[in-house]
DNA sequence: CAATTTTTGTTCTATATTCGGATAAATCGT
DNA sequence: ACGATTTATCCGAATATAGAACAAAAATTG
């Protein structure tokens, strides 16, 4: 029985539900708003089995159909979204915006997740032509462009070698280019409120053709400064 | 045990995706981060389901749990919500943010859903001591509240009896106080790039003690003009 | 405008997946 | 250390599900 490809096989897992979050996951990600047939063509299924999922997922407005049946992401989805992280998340948002304005930078908040680091909040400029596609929810390995090297660099238990961590460690903030997106250059800072616990890192990206990330740096570390402020008067 | 209570006895629906997203619904939007056991509890569901359900959640990483073995909303979340009226969403930030903090009051988009309306984006000010707890995601009968007063009187279709309805439509904004929450007074201004098709409102909120609708509504209204400039603009 | 293709939606049954109680392991509090 | 609470696994019964066949509607074409 050759059907043992990319199913669950293993019975601690819910099939069926795997196979709705995938569905899920793919609506809500892809911006050409696809129909059924296209949603069960990609993900493998039979029709029958994505009509069932898809129905249950309009019930809980988690996907939604526009006037020619195409689905897109339901909003019910932010709903589900709101809670996430939203105290840190609040907290930061002054902090973004005025990054964000004062240096005409798309800025951002990344925590680490897992052995990664995950985008959690963006904040583009008032006056922006063109958008950078960054969206929160956007992953990356931790040793990959500048918010991970500034996590990394933030905790003492981590010894890498990588000379962009070392000179992290000294400066207080990291760089990169080309790393995450080409011709993109990021600077971060890490976030701490306790030694040696980075809670999260902000930074701004920009084209690398005209980005002086000693000029950017200083806005940078001032705005994470401002973060670890609120947290920890926030704890009272 | 009267047992069937709430399932879903439909087989054009999925149950066990009913469940999960039952499940994850819950989870995301309690705060109090529930054990396991309390999960299964609460929606009346077996224990072994329960584990294999929020197994399934976590591997998609729409749930995590947290040191002490208590579950929350995953970071994933916000990438499923990340693409749901991005645009419309983005378009209104500045306008919103402006809003905020001149006023300083909170201010949020709304937009029609089905026989509702629904919050899709919230921007406190800057300075600010106390929250209010109004999170994208909410959701209203059209007829309570300001934004949803506005969005009937920008539609001609409507013919309400309502007084505030007419009212708005005289002024071109609505108001409304404790119909939403109690002691909270609102004003809201409809978003219409179509005449005839409001696409959404634009609303502030603050304690009804110390609010003057005819203060707060020119500067709401300006907001939502300067958002439908914003929207034919880029309509290219 | 009718025939044909494509797409959307429904019905049905074998069977694989799920359910839920019982069981075991782990963790916590005293 | 011991009991109590919580977390995690196992396994047979049965139900919810998968997938193919079928039907309807819409789009396309000649």
């Amino acid at each position: 029985m050759p059907m043992s490809a990319k199913t669950t096989p293993d019975s601690s897992r819910s099939q069926t539900l795997d196979r709705g979050l995938c569905i899920l996951e793919f609506i809500a990600s892809t911006n050409e708003a696809p129909s059924i047939d296209q949603v069960s063509e990609h993900l493998g299924l039979g029709r029958s089995v994505t009509y069932r999922i898809i129905r249950t997922l309009e019930d809980h407005r988690l996907v939604v159909r526009d006037a020619n049946g195409r689905l897109g992401g339901g909003n019910q989805l932010l709903a589900l979204a709101a809670n996430v992280r939203s105290d840190l998340r609040a907290s930061a948002m002054p902090a973004l915006s005025q990054l964000a304005n004062t240096l005409e930078m798309t800025s951002f908040l990344v925590v680490p997740d897992a052995d990664e680091v995950v985008t959690i909040e963006v904040v583009e400029p008032s006056r922006t032509a063109a958008h950078i596609a960054y969206k929160p929810g956007t992953r990356h390995p931790r040793t990959k462009g500048a918010p991970g090297i500034a996590l990394l660099a933030a905790d003492p238990q981590v010894s890498s070698a990588r000379s962009a961590v070392k000179a992290a460690r000294k400066v207080g903030w990291a760089y990169s280019e080309s790393e995450v997106i080409q011709g993109m250059a990021s600077v971060a800072a890490p976030v701490t409120t306790q030694p040696g616990e980075p809670v999260a890192a902000i930074a701004v990206v920009h084209l690398a053709a005209n980005f002086d990330a000693q000029t950017v740096a200083p806005a940078v570390l001032h705005a994470a400064r401002s973060l670890e402020n609120k947290l920890s008067s926030s704890r009272t």
